[in-house]
DNA sequence: CATAAATTCCCATGCTATCCCATAGAGCAT
DNA sequence: ATGCTCTATGGGATAGCATGGGAATTTATG
């Protein structure tokens, strides 16, 4: 599980620390590294351990081999993914086009979102996370928008029903 | 498995390196070699090892025998592939009909799509990665369309239920 | 069978990415 | 306060990879 948010430096080589928390997270990974994919979404990468690359692997190999969103998502994803192993104090090199592609020099910030993690360049990372705290904030005013940010099962009410899911959650080490 | 994207050379011999990393997927094929297709779909060669021919095979033998479709693809799949062997550095030499179908002259990109892989002029992919990604970008903006790209079984929660599942991902190199 | 053409094999080279060691600072325990 | 450990970062050495060119062997063709 990856969590919290942390700034490292990329130095000359393109080098840059991952969290060790998050090298805690791969620790069971067959491949001593991370995949990073420089996202089409956004300049950001988006990474994560081998529970990250099968994702994307099943949900792609589940359309019908001839569709052009096949065809497509094979190229935008599968294509652009990189295996970047790790060295032996936990940096990985960052490839030109993944530089490019986040415009990141120097500073950069690592995000952690449960099955993966991204990479911005700090600063625009930090005025993001202005604007999405600013969309949040507005997004309670309407109750039917707000109910959708936590409106499931209540994880309390269900521990205290449930002795199988308490003897998990003690267990678990994500 | 194949991933990301590298460029390479084609020189006046027509020879290209195969990436290394791609080679290191092929390693336990029985022959030191790439099986290559010029595909009708477009002007690039789709290639793979030992399962990408394979899953032709298969495609194929599942349909009647005297299906005209079948007679078709004998043609235009079984009959257009090729296997082209490693040199000692890990090179391949493209015969002409491959080169005057991808269009290729000196640069040439290699796509990883997971089972095979791609091999396009590498300006032509450049334009054409382009389209795909704004393609998809604007895809996320409608949720229905969005959905159809993951839309399937979340990997996380089905780790959670079977424990053959985490074992399979922890071993396996891919 | 002979010649030309094409292909395969082998060696050489420059670059880049990977490995290894060294340093510094933060946090923790004694 | 002092020493230890772990994490982050910097720099130099090294091995692997991509690529170029020539020689030898095979294949096509008359």
């Amino acid at each position: 599980m990856f969590l919290s948010t942390s700034e490292h430096t990329a130095d000359a080589k393109n080098r840059v620390s991952v969290p060790a928390s998050y090298r805690e997270a791969l620790r069971d990974d067959p491949y001593d590294a991370i995949y990073v994919l420089p996202h089409f979404d956004g300049p950001y990468l988006e990474c994560g351990g081998e529970q990250f690359v099968q994702q994307y692997r099943m949900d792609i190999a589940n359309l019908p081999r001839y569709d052009p969103l096949r065809k497509d998502l094979e190229v935008a994803i599968l294509g652009s993914i990189r295996r970047l192993d790790f060295d032996s104090t936990g940096r990985v090199t960052l490839p030109k086009e993944f530089i490019t592609h986040a415009g990141i020099e120097g500073r950069c910030a690592f995000v952690g979102c449960d099955s993966h993690f991204q990479i911005w360049n700090a600063q625009t990372h930090a005025d993001r996370l202005g604007n999405i705290r600013g969309r949040l904030a507005a997004r309670l005013a309407d109750p039917a928008e707000a109910e959708r940010m936590g409106g499931g099962a209540d994880l309390a009410s269900l521990l205290r029903d449930s002795e199988s899911l308490q003897a998990l959650l003690k267990g678990e080490k994500l």
